[in-house]
DNA sequence: CTGTTAGCGCGTTCAT
DNA sequence: ATGAACGCGCTAACAG
C-alpha cells in the first residue's frame, strides 16, 4: 500500500551501480573485509544510505551454503532449570533447521571456570558464528571470551553476565525486578507477619539482586512484614529441606516464605511434613518439575520464571543481528519475568 | 557433534537424483502443481521421505523474487489494545524486511462484519499469502474466510476466533485460564468481601470465558468472596467510569473489582474521584497506556496481558508453516498470559 | 507429461 | 585494490 518509491528493495547490484564499483567491492564493505580504499568504501556507504539498502540475510546464508551456527554452553549437573533451558534449545533447533539455523548445546562442569574456558577455546569461526554461555565470573573465562571475539566469534552471556568482557550482549531477566515482584505479591497475600527468605548463595549475583528488590519493596510498601533471614541453602534439595523444616518448627506463626534459589522439592517436602503446605504463602523461582507440582498441589503459590523460550528467542535474534554486522545494545532485549499461578500453568 | 549421517541437508537435486526424475518434476510435486503422473509423484514422495528432505523457504522466496506476505486486519477505533497490536506488527515488519517477510496492517470498522468481509474479499493469492484477522462471529465473515481459503489464501484468527470456518489456526490466550488467574489473585488479595465484575459485553466470547473462569475458581476456592455483577460497560471509557462511580457509591465496603473489558481509564478516574484508588483491589486486562499508568499509580493491582509480540510471533510462524504446506494444529501455539504488577512492568 | 535452463540476492574464489 | 564469474536451493519459463 504505502511502499516507498522503489517497489523492489535495493540489491547489491543497485548499490554497486550507484557507487560505480563492482559487486565484490560492495561485498567487502558490507562484511568489513580489507582491501578497499577508504574513499571507495565511502562511496559505497553513501550508496547504501541513499538506496536504503538492507541486505537479505536469507540470501546471504544461502550463498555461503552454510547455516547460522550458534553454540550454547550450559553448566551440567542436576539443575532443573538448566535442563529446561537445554530442552528449549533443542526444541528451537528442530524448527530452526528450516531457516538455516543450527543450534547446538554442550554442558560443561558447573562452577568450573577452567572447564568453561577450555570449551570456549575449542570454538572457531569456521564451526561457529556465535557462542552463548552461562558465564562464571572468572578471569580465565573472560580471557577465553576475549580471545574468541578476536577470532571473529561473537559471544553472548545468558542468565548470568560477564561484564568487562568482549561479550556482545547479555540475555536474562532483571532480578531486582523479580525480587520486587515477589515482595509485592507476598505483601498483598500476607498483609503482615513473618516472612522467611532463603537464597542459594549470597555470593551469586542473581540471588543478591532478588534479595535487594524484595527488601526494597517490603520496606517501602509492607513495613508490617517481618523479614527473617536471608539464609543460604546452596541450591540443594536436602539442605533446603532440613533448613525449611527447622524454620517451620521455630516459627509456628510463619506466614510466608520466599525461596530465591533452587532446591524447591526439598522445600515442598518440608512443608508437607509439617502439615503446613497451603498454609504458608510460598513464592519460588523457575518453572520446572518440582515447582510445577508445587503449584498444582497448592504448596507453592507463585513461581517467577526466567522464560527459557524467550531467552533463546533473544539469543537467536542477537546472533542474527550480529551475523549481519548490526551493532546491538548489550541489554537490548529484556526478558520478561514470567509469573505463574496454579491457574495459568502452561 | 551429533549430526545425522547426511552432513548436508538434502536438496531438490538430491531428491531428483534419488527419484530418477528432473528438478522440475520435483518442484511440481512439492508445490502440488499438475502435470505429474501418479506413479512419478509416488517416486518423488518416497525419495523425499527417504532423504528427510525439507524445503528451504528462504530459497523458495528468493527464487520467486517475492516476500512472504501477511495481511493483518484489525478493528479500528480508539481501542488501546488494537493500537498496541498494530504497533507491534509494524515493529516486527521493520525487522522482517531482512528475512523476506512483508507484514501489512489495515484497520476496518469495528463490530462491523460486513466491513471485515468486504476487506477480505479484496485479498487474493497474488498480493497475499496469509490473512490474519480479529474475527467477528458472523456468517458473512465466515463465507469470506471460506472463499479466501478456496482462492489459496490461508486465513488465521487472532484474539477472537471463528470456529467452523476454513481458518487454519487460532492465535490467542486461553481466556478461561485468564479468568481463573484473576480469581485466584483476587481471592488471595482480598480474603473475602464484595468483588464486582465488569465486562465489555457478555456477547463477546473472550469476556464470557473470563467470567466463567473467574466464577469457577471463586466458587471452588474462595467461597467467602461475594460476587457482584457481571455488568456490561461496552468497553467504553465513559460508560465504565459512570458505572464504576455508581458501584463505589453503592458499596462503600467494596473490596475488589475485576474488569474483563476495556475502558480502564474511566475505571481509574472513578476510583480516584471516589478517593478509593489503592484501597480497592483492581485487576484489569491488557497492558496499554491507561493500565500501565494505573499500575504505576497503584490504582490497578494486576494487569493480565495478551502479549501482542507473542501473538505476532505465532502468526508469523504459522504463516511460514502454512506457506510450506505444513499442516498446523489450529490451536498449536498457546499464547502465554502475561501477568504484570507495578514491579515487573516492562 | 517431463526435462533444460536461466535467474533470485548474495558470498567467494580467482584473475587482473 | 578491484572485478568477473560461478554457485547456494529453489522456481519458472520454455522446450521436447
Amino acid at each position: 500500500m504505502n511502499d516507498k518509491l522503489p517497489l523492489r528493495r535495493a540489491t547489491v547490484h543497485d548499490v554497486a551501480r550507484q557507487a560505480g564499483v563492482s559487486l565484490a567491492t560492495v561485498d567487502r564493505v558490507l562484511n568489513g573485509r580489507p582491501g578497499v580504499r577508504p574513499a571507495t568504501a565511502e562511496k559505497v556507504e553513501s550508496a547504501i544510505a541513499a538506496l536504503d539498502f538492507r541486505r537479505d540475510l536469507s540470501a546471504s546464508l544461502l550463498a555461503r551454503a552454510r547455516d547460522l551456527r550458534v553454540q550454547f554452553i550450559l553448566p551440567d549437573g542436576r539443575n532443573e532449570f538448566m535442563a529446561n533451558l537445554a530442552d528449549a534449545i533443542l526444541r528451537r533447533a528442530r524448527t530452526g533447521i528450516a531457516e538455516r539455523l543450527h543450534l547446538d548445546v554442550v554442558r560443561v562442569k558447573a562452577m568450573d571456570p577452567a572447564a568453561l574456558a577450555a570449551r570456549l577455546g575449542q570454538l572457531d569461526r569456521k564451526s561457529c558464528d556465535c557462542a552463548v554461555i552461562v558465564a562464571t565470573d572468572d578471569e580465565a573465562v573472560r580471557r577465553a571470551v576475549d580471545g574468541l571475539a578476536r577470532k571473529g566469534v561473537a559471544v553472548m552471556t545468558l542468565v548470568s553476565d560477564l561484564p568487562n568482557s568482549a561479550r556482545k550482549m547479555f540475555i536474562g531477566i532483571d532480578n531486582v525486578a523479580a525480587g520486587r515482584t515477589a515482595a509485592s505479591l507476598m505483601g498483598r497475600f500476607c498483609g503482615g507477619g513473618k516472612v522467611a527468605l532463603i537464597a542459594g548463595s549470597l555470593g551469586l549475583r542473581d540471588h543478591q539482586d532478588r534479595l535487594a528488590g524484595f527488601r526494597e519493596v517490603a520496606a517501602r510498601e509492607f513495613p508490617q512484614l517481618e523479614l527473617i533471614g536471608p539464609f543460604e541453602a546452596h541450591d540443594d534439595r536436602g539442605e533446603t529441606e532440613s533448613f525449611a523444616a527447622g524454620l517451620l518448627r521455630d516459627h509456628p506463626d510463619l506466614k510466608g516464605l520466599y525461596n530465591m534459589g533452587a532446591g524447591n522439592s526439598g522445600l515442598i517436602a518440608a512443608l508437607e511434613a509439617a502439615g503446613r503446605a497451603g498454609k504458608v504463602r510460598v513464592i519460588a523461582h523457575e518453572l520446572a518439575e518440582p515447582t510445577h507440582a508445587g503449584l498444582k498441589s497448592g504448596a507453592i503459590d507463585v513461581v517467577l520464571d526466567q522464560n527459557p523460550d524467550g531467552e533463546i528467542r533473544a539469543a537467536v535474534a542477537g546472533a542474527r543481528a550480529l551475523a549481519l554486522g548490526h551493532p546491538v545494545d548489550p541489554h537490548a532485549e529484556p526478558i520478561e519475568i514470567g509469573i505463574f499461578l496454579r491457574d495459568n500453568l502452561r
